[in-house]
DNA sequence: TAAAAAATAGGCAAATTTGCCTATTTTATT
DNA sequence: AATAAAATAGGCAAATTTGCCTATTTTTTA
């Protein structure tokens, strides 16, 4: 979950997206956005698979959840 | 969330898992692996990351979303 | 270094998910 | 066809997530 809000948070930097212009694309809160990469909360397959497809990286990367460790 | 349940339930009888075996596995309840594949909810980025690694399947194959449009 | 932009923090009510449960229906086995 | 196994259905309370909001802090830019 922790590890799940990293590689977004990476992800998202690495594609240029501030957390307000991925909100907007996916349509959800940006509070939402900077909880999920501060690994607060768990959010739901749906919202994943839409961050995805707006960041157009393979949900795999998102779900590195192992990545971490290493750096 | 239903193509997700589909892919689910595909993946887990290829892999010889019932619904039950799978939910112990992953200490979830059996209703909520009933659920999920019917897609009636929209499980969290944990459980389906549980789900991956107690089937062995790559997470990418539980979110091929699209799959489904061709059978 | 001042102003602007981006991110964090958190409160609150509504909506959704979860676990626990019992009962019923469907599918597989003998 | 009868029994057993697997899956579906759904109620209910507790827990969690979400959207909406305002305020504060941190980072970037001019």
């Amino acid at each position: 979950m922790e590890a799940f809000g990293n590689n977004l948070r990476r992800l998202r930097k690495e594609k240029g997206f501030t957390q307000e212009k991925l909100a907007f694309e996916i349509g959800i809160e940006i509070s939402q956005i900077s909880r999920i990469e501060r690994g607060i909360l768990n959010t739901s397959v749906s919202t994943a698979n839409a961050i995805s497809k707006a960041l157009k990286v393979p949900i795999r990367e998102l779900f590195d959840f192992d990545r971490d460790r290493l750096s």
